[in-house]
RNA sequence: GCCCUGAUGGUGGAAUGGUAGACACGAGGGACUUAAAAUCCCUUGGCCAUUACGGCUGUGCGGGUUCGAGUCCCGCUCGGGGCACCA
């Protein structure tokens, strides 16, 4: 029997099937083991060689942690809302849920060509009303909470409705947009719609209106972390700063939270560094100045450096801030209105790209608190409304942005520190000796910086000018969309009230157009009867992309429950996700929102764990690698790589299925295209045309994507597996390069004729020589440490060896050349369960027996080789025993005829010895 | 500007502070074959030798620690990523 991929693969597939090998369920007698990729968004392209990267290595330490005696779940869905299905359905008119289907039917197909030990039977899809109902109910939830922050955790809102009865805001200290002060007996008068006002300011789900990312090309709203430099994330589009109602989740409330738990999970240093720079904590000082001439209006500011307050000499506010209108004069009304006019219509890509110094003065004065002086208060759209308290105070001597404002508008300057020099920029380091810091009350002077800002700041708690305060820059995710494919959001509306419509799920209506009513309405409003049955209307917009990722992990583990999204028993059998594999692309998105739900989830009990992905994997991209030709301008004539420079050339794609080892196949390539079908080749000295090649990313308009099914196709799934792995460390972004498949596709070859040579079996029960098992266990040692590590593609060279090794002992041993393929498994699942059952004559499943033990007996040795160095530089080899001592190593390479040519004329000036390893001698 | 990463042959990449370049590709040479494919063997960082199982040099750059540094420390250069008028 010759190797051959397409008989052994689908027959071991169907195999596996047939003993429904990955159906896992709970089981107490067993550890778990939860596996997870990021589940795709099945798109009309199909799979390219670069996606199963992360969803190979994740199969692997799969099958290995079941080999190892683990109940491993390994599940799989699809993330199946998305704009590309919306808008072929605008285009076409095709409802998406159909172009959804098909594509996810393509999804499977490819990534079971390739092997994996999906669970499907566990299946989700994001679109699924059975699946949606949870996501709303999720919702729901949020809408029916508020964030108490003595509790540090989530609340159902009755309690606080109870409280306002009761005692009003008095002692109330939770997350909300803006905060509120009323007694019981004005919270008792309100009418129903004023409390439903006053709830929604707590609320974590919640309707708010404020500056939120729109989006006109997209005809919808977007999250911060789908804007990118100001345009959208998806398509590119410029992206406007409008102030509208909309749904958000309080995400911002557990800010602190999430910061905390990254110390306890295992991800990688730069996605933790990302999300703690996206929440971006700082620690600092609220603190309050009296505005002149105007007792009853206080403007509040924060600031990270307190130390600085003597060294204030304007204020600024940020043009959207409400005390911009209360703050200027008669006399410059006119010249603010000016200046707001200018800067409203900007959007926010144009507001980054020009950073001109532009603003107004208001007319006021705000007193120093510290040292009484009077400073002008000025408005520019370098303060951020949505940040702290939307005004600064401005300290230009150590401000850089502060220190431009004031040198374009004249004002002064004064620094506060020893020896710092601000004729030319501000000083912004935090370090040196403080000065000209010294008013009625307190004196820094003298001071270290650092202490300078804890004095700051106690004074400014004790005399009752502010308080100590942590800000952060993470916002409220925008929660609604203006699009149809997506979830409805479960709420209607009672009287002009938002409430919650729990008879879910609410399944997404049929319209007949994908697109915006004509008032301008979102797609929903052209759904027939979209109101509940007393007649309420619903609401119009749908849940955005991240809603349906952010806990389908939790249903996974439970997913055809029609009471709750996951089981109480699953849930505290399953917990957690151990490994969960995927592009750091999701580090400011998915990422933090999953974290967020879970801790919701958490808070009221309905899961065990407040963090969902224990340990982190991001692959990296695989990137494509295109060929070049090059034709000799005005002509048709091409020459090849080596000769490009004789000529005046332009480099032209190719399609990289024309070209093998870079050299490109001349009479396909004037079949190609008909504009090359009388193409001339200049050829290198030895006959071939050799291509240029550059490593871009996988596209079509590059020529250069490469189908999983065409290397399935040719190779096997097994060679794919092991070469993808090969290619280098998982993490690592690489360019995909077929060229070397082959060496992984010989290494399968020699592997099968260690069994086979023809149709002899070549497996027999003889006694494993100690060589033999020198190889095997050595094997067992590395592969074993390199899957913990995540290191594969060590795994796969060590395969190499190893195999190389028993070839040339010839080794027939059925033990262990069973060993080898239990080993072998995880990486190249057909070919090992095939040989195990074929000729080693095994019944059932090699994934039915357990990972082998390595020995360290068999890897020991008598003797050792060491270098004998002299200064460092290795110049000979002893041979010792094992257990040799150190004096007898140092006589031994000094005794050596090989040392009289180093040691000649020289004297020993120091012998290190360390046994195994190296033998130095100093001379000189 | 701040933070995180990384830099090793023609290429992808190996190396618990101990003989850098494992493994693989590509390239060159050879064997088998009528021929091709497949397979197998040899060479392959650079330079100098080739009477030698030989010498020198070499992991982005400059220093340092050490008997010994790709690896540890300090200072740079360049690439990739994140945050950013965030006070």
């Amino acid at each position: 029997m010759e190797y051959n991929h397409k008989d052994i693969e689908p027959r071991v597939r169907q195999y596996w099937k047939d003993i429904d090998l990955y159906s896992v369920d709970v089981d107490n007698s067993k550890p778990k083991y939860y596996v997870l990729d990021m589940f795709p968004y099945p798109s009309g392209a199909g799979l390219h060689v670069g996606h199963p990267l992360g969803y190979i290595s994740s199969d692997i330490y799969s099958r290995y942690k079941r080999l190892c005696g683990f109940n491993v779940l390994h599940p799989m869905g699809f993330d199946a809302y998305g704009l590309p299905a919306e808008q072929y359905a605008i285009q076409t008119g095709q409802h998406p849920e159909i172009t959804t289907t098909k594509n996810i039917a393509r999804y499977i197909e490819q990534l079971e060509n390739i092997g994996m030990s999906f669970d499907w039977s566990r299946q989700i899809r994001t679109c699924d009303p059975g699946y949606y109902k949870w996501t709303q109910w999720a919702f729901l939830k949020m809408f029916a909470s508020y964030y108490d922050r003595k509790a540090d955790k989530a609340m159902p809102i009755e309690n606080l409705e109870k409280h306002f009865a009761a005692h009003g805001t008095q002692g109330v200290d939770a997350a909300c947009t803006k905060d509120l002060a009323f007694t019981a007996d004005e919270w008792n008068n309100m009418s129903k719609k004023e409390k439903a006002d006053v709830l929604m300011n707590y609320r974590l789900a919640y309707l708010g209106y404020s500056v939120v990312n729109w989006c006109p090309a997209l005809g919808t709203v977007l999250a911060n972390d789908e804007v990118v430099d100001g345009l959208s994330e998806r398509g590119g589009h410029p992206v406007e700063q409008k102030k509208m109602w909309q749904w958000f989740l309080r995400v911002s409330a557990y800010s602190q939270r999430l910061l905390d738990g990254l110390e306890k999970i295992d991800w990688s240093e730069s996605i933790k560094e990302t999300q703690r720079n996206w929440i971006g904590r700082s620690e600092g000082a609220e603190m309050h100045f009296k505005v002149d001439g105007c007792p009853d209006i206080d403007l509040e500011i924060f600031t990270t450096r307190a130390d600085t307050v003597f060294g204030v000499t304007f204020m600024v506010l940020a043009p959207e801030s409400k005390l911009v209108d209360q703050l200027t004069t008669p006399e410059q009304r006119a010249a603010v209105d000016e200046y707001l006019a200018s800067i409203r219509h900007r959007t926010e890509r144009e507001r980054m790209i020009d950073r001109r110094v532009t603003g107004v003065f208001s007319g006021s004065y705000a007193i120093n608190p510290l040292s009484g002086k009077k400073v002008p208060v000025w408005i520019s759209d370098y303060v951020l409304a949505g940040y702290g308290t939307g005004a600064i105070m401005a300290v230009p001597a150590h401000d850089s942005r502060d220190y431009a404002f004031a040198r374009h508008f004249n004002l002064p300057i004064i620094p506060l520190i020893e020896g710092a020099d601000v004729s030319e920029q501000s000083f912004d380091a935090k370090e040196g000796r403080m000065i000209n810091s010294e008013g009625p009350e307190l004196n820094l002077n003298g001071m270290e910086v650092k202490d300078a800002i804890a004095a700051a700041k106690k004074y400014i708690e004790k005399a009752g000018i502010g308080r100590v305060k942590v800000n952060y820059r993470l916002r409220d995710a925008i929660f609604s969309r203006q699009r149809y494919w997506g979830e409805p959001i479960p709420v209607c509306y009672v009287d002009g009230v938002a409430t919650a419509y729990d008879k879910l799920p609410l399944e997404l209506p049929e319209v007949d157009k994908y697109l915006p009513t004509e008032t301008g309405e979102p797609p929903l409003g052209r759904a027939k009867n979209w109101c509940t049955p007393e007649g309420y209307p619903l609401e119009l917009n749908t849940m955005p992309g991240f809603a349906g990722s952010s806990a389908y992990y939790l249903r996974y583990m439970d997913p055809h429950n029609d009471e709750a999204l996951v089981s109480k028993e699953a849930n505290e059998y399953w917990r957690n996700v151990d490994l969960y594999v995927g592009g750091s692309e999701h580090a400011t998105g998915h990422l933090i929102y999953s974290r967020f739900w879970d801790k919701f989830l958490y808070d009221y009990g309905y899961i065990c764990e407040d963090e969902p992905f224990r340990k982190l994997i991001n692959q990296g991209m695989i990137q494509g690698r295109s060929n070049y030709v090059y034709r000799i301008n005005g002509t048709n004539k091409f020459v090849s790589h080596g000769l490009k420079d004789q000529y005046d050339t332009t480099p032209l794609l190719v399609d990289i299925n024309l070209v093998k080892n870079d050299v490109l196949d001349t009479e396909a390539f004037r079949k190609w295209r008909p504009e090359y079908a009388d193409a001339e080749f200049e050829t290198e000295a030895n006959g071939k045309y050799v291509c240029g090649w550059a490593i871009e990313k996988m596209s079509k308009s590059k020529h250069n994507v490469v189908n999983p099914d065409d290397i399935v196709e040719r190779y096997g799934a097994d060679t794919l597996r092991l070469y993808e792995m090969f290619l280098g460390p998982i993490e690592q972004s690489k360019p995909w390069d077929t060229n070397g498949i082959d060496g992984v596709y010989r290494f399968i070859k020699k592997l099968w004729s260690l069994f086979w040579r023809g149709d002899e079996c070549l497996v027999n029960d003889s006694e494993p020589t100690a060589e033999n098992l020198k190889s095997l266990h050595k094997l067992i040692k590395k592969v074993s440490a390199d899957i913990e590590a995540f290191s594969f593609n060590t795994s796969v060279s060590a395969f190499m060896i190893c195999i190389n090794e028993l070839a040339s002992q010839k080794c027939g041993s059925r033990e262990v050349l069973g060993q080898l393929l239990l080993v072998l498994a995880p990486f190249a699942p057909h070919v090992a369960e095939e040989l195990w059952r074929t000729a080693l004559g095994n019944n059932g499943s090699i994934f039915e027996a357990s990972w082998p033990e390595y020995k360290e007996e068999y890897l020991k040795e008598n003797t050792v080789t060491m270098a004998v160095s002299f200064n460092g530089k290795p110049r000979f080899n002893i041979t010792a025993a094992v257990d040799a001592s150190k004096e007898d190593l140092e006589a031994m390479a000094l005794a050596d005829p090989a040392a009289a040519k180093w040691l000649e004329g020289k004297t020993v000036r120091k012998v290190i010895v360390v046994p195994g390893k190296i033998v130095n001698i100093v001379v000189g």
